[in-house]
DNA sequence: ACCCAGAATGAATGAATGTTCATTCTTCGT
DNA sequence: ACGAAGAATGAACATTCATTCATTCTGGGT
């Protein structure tokens, strides 16, 4: 700790050691896989390369094919990453014991999904990119299908509840949930493509207006 | 036209000719336009390369950098042609002096925006694939702006006039214009990404349901 | 103190791609 | 019929990038 190798060791890290460290092979997976996130983010998913993301994670370019066996399956990783953070956060919300009050529920998720500082813009901005070549790209599809699926069910589940608790009539819970899905994906992008026009605050007002027309009594 | 030399030439144009012809400028623009248009529909954005547009559109590569300089400005140039021909159609209509009937309006654009064949599927793909990138590409997320504010703002003087029109209390019509765009365009991620899970008449269903929850007296 | 399994490196390789430009060909006005 | 303007071609070039692998290095076990 106080020698002088040690020392001289960890200014080397924070300045670029050139200092190889032996890691468990977990741990490198998800330094690759932030450091592509961050990549993708900035320069965008047809931009980054190979060079750029180790560099980004400060290894070299041969780890990437010693953890993944290629560029291909780094980002196929990389979006089922993705994909199951930000489902999985909502799934966890939605069968959330945690919070006893349907109500409460909705705006948790609510805050989940629009909330949030910069780092979920970088998550934005990667699952707009895969979303993109996803049309063009089965396996891309079947990664986000499959996540999307389980947090569809929850969702209906949780709005079926409400709206028995509620008494609504004429409302279709799968319906509704698919809205609910759809409008939020929309605002996504619109904090995404065009975040002059559409702001945070206004884009949280708007969800929070959608869901005060189907459940009135549970929303403010 | 009816000597021989013609006759060959045609059959030729049909099978693949190699017969070399001479267009106007404008016309082989929009040649090249429509074949990066489907190259990106069916590989994606990331896997577009000249040689695949020009063998697409039957012509030799050099032609490409002849009429745009260069192929970033073929990518940004057919963006520019997907957005102008997907809100000048919206803008046509809601603007509609062809439909004086307000709430035939509002389904006559939902026909236009959840509607159409499979060409309307390419156009999709070619959308989102930019969207996909705009995070990192501000000349991106220019060209989208620029159409998006006029698209906005039509749609909300639509609903301002309808909120007028039906006497309804308490609905932003800013908010709802919003709202709406935001919808659609996640109806529009669906159909795409999860095709299974969301058919084009269930999103049709859905919209109109948004629609209905707040003019109930236009929508059916 | 020593060793070695395997983690990490990065120069080298080959394939793919955007761009150029010398050449060929078509069309149209005369 | 002829010639010039310029549209079209595609082989060649330079660059960039994913992937490989011979070599180096590290840390835990003996």
């Amino acid at each position: 700790m106080t020698d002088a190798s040690s020392t001289v060791t960890e200014a080397l890290s924070e300045a670029g050691s050139k200092r190889r460290q032996i890691r468990p092979k977990a741990e490198r997976r998800q330094q690759l896989i932030d450091a592509t996130i961050r990549c993708i983010a900035q320069h965008g998913l047809s931009a980054v390369t190979m060079q750029m993301v180790t560099r980004e994670a400060g290894l070299s370019v041969g780890i990437a094919n010693l953890h993944f066996e290629s560029k291909d399956n780094l980002l196929k990783e990389t979006l089922r990453f993705v994909a199951e953070e930000y489902h999985g956060g909502q799934i966890e919300i939605m069968e959330g014991g945690d919070i006893p009050d349907l109500g409460e529920r909705l705006d948790a998720l609510l805050d989940f999904q629009l909330g949030r500082g910069v780092t979920q813009r970088q998550k934005m901005s990667v699952w707009f990119a895969y979303y993109g070549e996803a049309g063009a790209r089965p396996v891309y599809q079947k990664i986000v299908s499959t996540v999307d699926r389980l947090a569809a069910q929850k969702l209906e589940a949780l709005f079926t509840d409400i709206i028995r608790e509620g008494g609504y009539q004429g409302v279709d819970a799968r319906e509704l949930a698919t809205g609910y899905s759809a409008l939020i994906d929309g605002l996504h992008l619109g904090l995404l493509v065009t975040p002059r026009e559409l702001s945070k605050r206004r884009a949280r007002a708007v969800a929070r207006d959608f869901l005060r027309r189907a459940f009135p009594q549970h929303i403010r």
